[in-house]
DNA sequence: TCCTTGCTAGTCAAGTTTGACTACGCGATT
DNA sequence: AATCGCGTAGTCAAACTTGACTAGCAAGGA
């Protein structure tokens, strides 16, 4: 799973109505385009597509203003509120190396309930612990580590991070139930999104995490 | 970068001369199949596309004894050899999120000399300390860390991922100084491929890291 | 003998991603 | 008055990825 459809979906729906530029817009915002694919030809491709499965649904709207062609808006619909859930449920579970898919999840934690929020990521450290477990017991070969040369290496990063992220998944929980953050049902949410007219500050000049994907 | 024309690149390296299910096989017996995305299609389309760029030359060969249809046998050229070393050389230094582009460079670092290898790492960890010192300046918001929410979370999971990186890369320079391992020019090379007829021990039963891509 | 299973080797259509490109209108500059 | 650049909004072809599918042969069992 890529990132792009939950970071779509989530965007359109805080919005309400959305045309894809301004998606495009939250998701330059929230860096997105730093840890993810999400460039103008998968956004767009994303809107049409979601559209086409019944999981939003789409206004053709005068040309804006502000020139340039015709925009079209979308609005998220019962079952692409519900997909919403499910991508998000399962990025913050599932252990997918990628660290794209839990950057979108952990933007949008705060539509779950404290709750939940807490034991969905109690759940993603179990699954990186039972990962490593039995990583390290069917990959350690028989005989000694020399037997895979240099081969182990792999493992012993793969190990390493999954340790790291464990580490920071529980740190992560402790400040949540330490009443950090405002979730779902807790009053004003938290505005994720730029007000029309409203300045960019990270819109250039961010570093480049590299090659990210 | 997707990590697959590095792995293809370099199974057909090692082999000399290969076709597209040997290579696919050594992906698999290297687990390449479970932390990138090193599915037959995927390495079919690599090699029909680095045949047509002249990184690789394709012989027509007679249907193998083993019955199935023709299989097509591929030889690296002097250009492939070059865009190998170029794809290995990035892949250790450059610094994607990405595990899968990293995990095969770690597969093929003894090609290289030690003493490059060790420098490559090295530059590897400059650019990750590099990379964290201007992302906390830059995303350290200056009004408090209250005004991006839990938005700070996700730089905030970049940061320890990157630290762990580093940690591990510091790791693995200590021992490959230390003398561990077998490099390009050190006499007998580690074997890192099946030779014909000989069983994969970890060809099924891996354990899944997850949805990893 | 026929049938099923499994291995070898690869193809294919559908979907996704990429990066470059188009087209419009406005304000500022020559 | 022409045009230059910028912001808005989106399209497109080419490349890549995915997962299911094909097809030939051999070994083994009923």
């Amino acid at each position: 799973m890529s990132a792009i459809r939950l970071l779509v979906l989530g965007a359109v729906r805080q919005h309400g109505r959305a045309h894809g530029y301004q998606v495009r817009n939250d998701l330059e915002y929230w860096g997105a385009h730093e840890w993810s694919n999400a460039k103008p030809g998968s956004i767009y491709h994303a809107l049409k597509q979601m559209a086409k499965q019944g999981l939003l649904l789409a206004h053709e709207v005068a040309p804006s203003t502000a020139g340039g062609p015709p925009r079209t808006e979308y609005e998220i619909t019962d079952r692409g509120a519900q997909e919403f859930f499910t991508l998000l449920r399962a990025s913050l579970t599932s252990y997918d190396q990628g660290v794209d898919v839990l950057s979108a999840g952990i933007g949008f934690i705060v539509d779950l309930e404290r709750a939940e929020a807490v034991s969905l990521l109690r759940e993603r450290v179990a699954a990186i612990e039972g990962w490593r477990a039995s990583v390290t017991e069917h990959y350690t070969p028989a005989d000694g580590p020399e037997s895979i040369g240099h081969i182990g290496e792999i493992m012993n990063m793969w190990v390493h991070s999954a340790d790291a992220g464990a580490e920071w998944t529980r740190g992560l929980i402790a400040r949540i139930e330490a009443g950090a953050y405002t979730f779902a049902g807790e009053g004003e949410p938290f505005v994720g999104v730029l007000s029309l007219g409203q300045e960019n500050p990270y819109a250039t000049g961010v570093p480049d995490p590299g090659d990210a994907h």
